[in-house]
RNA sequence: UCGGCGGUAGCUCAGUGGCAGAGCGAUCGGCUGUUAACCGAUUGGUCGUAGGUUCAAAUCCUACCCGCCGAGCCA
């Protein structure tokens, strides 16, 4: 008997197949039940008709668990009225691993509960699709970047300094060589990484200790992080909205069925994948905000209800360049007349998703970086070898941080990061 | 760290001083096309914890613990 995984039943239509899978539900009669199926390929409903089958098979499948582990068999048959377009007619059911008192029923569930049970909820639909989406974002990531050029370049986890700071950092111990921190950032050594090897991309976890309670924050999430030399802030800006446009295309290209099964409306993604986003300076937005009644002094950064205003001016995400100097990372390279900006540019999600990029031109001169360590007094010789690129043949080099889950959020619009990575760790959540 | 809301059955919740409740789940029975099926029965409790007020506390008071949402910070 030939094994056929659900996403492949379309394609068997009349032949008589396995799919070794789960239970998700079970409605019967006295004379026919009807089986829910999953196999992590999709779903199917099986039909099992008492007088088809023996006697034993029929009062097995009833009495069957959900999630219990299964191996049917049966006629793959078309049915309109199934959401794939097939259902199984059962002619053998084996069950392979049993179940019971299975926590997470069809009913509603608070956030909490479906958390504490992660390691299960990922069975269930909504999570079930949004893994899918998570899975090719990642692939599409590997490719945009292979296909233009780019080596994945590996950057450490644990970190001798801050990159941007010495708080919000996870110290761990290193034995008697004292403390060391997880990364928060792969940049610096993408740096090295992009002089050694010209475009590259470190792509990983990364950890910032905040005590940040809201739906837009994880303790753990996953960056990706291009670098590249001899790119400036303009290109480094037409990279990252090729990449948005790439991405946000694949999806609706390729997971469009896990899209609409999580009911996102995929019409509000659609000028995202074309590009053309827009581009205002941090004065401009300033002066925008300023009409909407919310008057911030140069300087200032943009609180979480600001990002969301301009985010919602726009059908497609929206540049925010040319920052104040005092508001950025020490590293920034200074806008060429104008010592106060620096070349960053913030891409702000639309439809209030927030921050999904954040990048810059980078300083290449040895003494205008040198001094920028010294004035925001960070250790100059943990930044040895940091100096060093500025020291050996120093370019303008440029490049940026996307969160892969506030991505994947605005994608699938998901309510909260938590919900777009498998395991999400938490102030409150640290199992499972 | 601050602010708001919450914690009662496995789950989602009602109960605001006087016998601990409902729906769902689970278990058993019925039903030949169900879609969160339906019908009947059974099962189900440290009312977050500790202390206090009262003849009487899930309910009022105090402290603490935990969670959710938001702010700050950021991606």
């Amino acid at each position: 008997m030939r094994i056929v995984s659900i996403e492949e039943l379309p394609r068997h239509v009349g032949e008589r197949v396995q799919v070794n899978g789960w239970l998700t539900s079970l409605r019967s009669s006295g004379k026919i039940a009807f089986l829910q199926l999953r196999d992590g390929s999709g779903f199917v409903q099986g039909v099992l008709v008492k007088n088809e089958v023996d006697e034993a098979t029929f009062e097995l499948a009833r009495s069957l668990a959900q999630e219990s582990a299964v191996a049917v068999t049966g006629e793959v048959r078309a049915d309109t009225r199934s959401p794939n377009g097939v259902e199984l007619g059962l002619a053998t059911v084996a069950l392979i691993g049993r179940s019971g008192d299975y926590p997470i029923t069809p009913k509603e569930h608070g956030v909490d509960f479906l958390f504490e049970h992660r390691h299960l909820y990922l069975r269930h639909k909504a999570p079930w699709a949004i893994m899918r989406v998570r899975d090719e974002v990642e692939r599409g990531i590997h490719d945009f970047f292979s296909d233009r050029g780019f080596l994945r370049f590996d950057a450490p986890f644990f970190m001798p300094t801050a990159v941007e700071g010495t708080t919000n950092l996870f110290e761990i111990s290193l034995f008697d060589e004292g403390s060391a921190y997880l990364s928060q950032s792969g940049q610096l050594y993408g740096e090295a990484g992009a002089l050694a090897l010209g475009k590259i991309y470190t792509f990983g976890p990364t950890f910032r200790a905040e005590k940040s309670k809201t739906r837009r924050h994880l303790l753990e999430f996953w960056m990706v992080e291009p670098e590249v030399a001899y790119l400036e802030h303009e290109g480094n800006m037409q990279l990252q909205e090729d990449m948005i446009a790439y991405l946000v295309g694949r999806v609706l290209d390729k997971r469009r069925a896990e899209l609409e099964m999580l009911g996102r409306d995929v019409s509000k993604l659609e000028p995202s994948a074309n590009g053309g986003f827009p581009r205002i300076t941090y004065d401009e937005a300033l002066a925008y905000l300023a009409t909407k009644g919310e008057v911030l002094q140069f300087g200032d950064d943009f609180g979480a209800p600001h990002e969301t205003m301009l985010g919602e001016r726009y059908d497609r995400p929206v540049f925010v360049e040319k920052w104040p100097t005092a508001a950025k990372a020490f590293y920034m390279q200074p806008v060429a007349d104008d010592p106060t900006r620096v070349l960053a540019a913030d891409l702000i999600g639309p439809e209030g998703y927030g921050e999904l990029i954040g990048g810059s031109q980078r300083i290449h001169d040895f003494d205008l970086l040198r001094r920028r360590i010294q004035e925001h007094a960070l250790p100059e010789d943990a930044f040895g070898w940091y100096l060093d690129l500025r020291r050996f043949g120093s370019v303008p080099h440029s490049g940026f941080g996307m969160g892969l889950e506030r991505f994947l959020a605005w994608v699938t619009g998901a309510h909260h990061l938590r919900e777009v990575i498998p395991f999400p760790r938490m102030l409150t959540r640290i199992y499972p």
